[in-house]
DNA sequence: CACAATTATATCGTGCACAATATATATTTG
DNA sequence: CAAATATATATTGTGCACGATATAATTGTG
């Protein structure tokens, strides 16, 4: 009797099409983000300050699920860039808020068609793009709060 | 009337979701991974290698969705830890085979156990995994297929 | 058969991503 | 109030990830 190893088949593992799928949608963005001088992940960044508004480093960490060793230089190079500013308050010197300048907050405008055009390159109908991010968001809320329980 | 910018809001993107949900299910496999001296993209090279046998770089780089610039280094470190070695086949000294070693071979015995301890990990109902992966299953497998007919 | 075009992989530069560690400020405690 | 502790961010080292380019072998064409 053969051994099959059916728990180690690709197509019985979640991760694969995880992993692979969101690399080829972040692909996506690449171009049309090109014209707006970001990377994706700065472009996720963008959007976190425009919907919530001006936030520490800490905050913006918790949203984007990332943490200061990747955060701090990618801020550094969006200053850089000039579309946000970093300053540490004068009544507690370890924070760092991120605020918007007045380019950064003009880039919304030039951003709003990014969602579209990479809309039309994702092959689903919209109810089961609805789905999948429901699952997605379902997956990420009950996982990050098991971890806020330890 | 207040300029709301729907279309940018996260909530409405499925980028967002995609990209946290792939980095913290990644993140899961980190530490099993961790015994067995392979990085999470390693790994799942190490899963196509044992169901699907050798092939060259370039096959395994399709399969995964990566080029060159990122397997070249990344199957020299594997043929360093000893699971794989890399080849040129007589007669087309261009190609490179990557082929199983007897570690690499008996590696799959010991990582058997890493998708339960990551499944544990994915709070989702089996229905709803299954729902989720046959989602993205279709989205990969049209936008890759879209991008061939180019 | 020479030479242009193609194929397959490698290298380089930039930017995530993260664990581990460092630093610097703020708060708590004895 | 000084020392210990906690908090918030920065730095370092390793490993993806990818576009652009380079290199080397093979194939196609005149």
């Amino acid at each position: 009797m053969p051994e099959t190893y059916e728990e180690l088949k690709i197509e019985n593992q979640l991760c694969f099409p995880l992993y692979a799928c969101s690399k080829e949608v972040v692909r996506q963005y690449r171009k049309p983000l090109e014209e707006l001088n970001l990377t994706y992940t700065q472009y996720i960044v963008m959007l976190l300050l425009w919907e919530y508004g001006d936030m520490s480093e800490g905050q913006l960490g918790e949203k984007i699920h990332l943490e200061s060793g990747t955060l701090a230089p990618l801020l550094k190079r969006l200053e850089k860039s000039g579309y946000i500013k970093r300053t540490r308050p004068e009544n507690n010197e370890r924070m760092l808020i991120i605020t918007l300048t007045e380019e950064g907050m003009a880039l919304k405008e030039r951003a709003r068609c990014v969602p579209e055009k990479v809309r039309c390159c994702i092959p689903l109908a919209d109810e089961d793009l609805v789905a999948l991010a429901s699952l997605l968001n379902k997956v990420l809320y009950n996982m990050t709060n098991n971890n806020k329980e330890k």
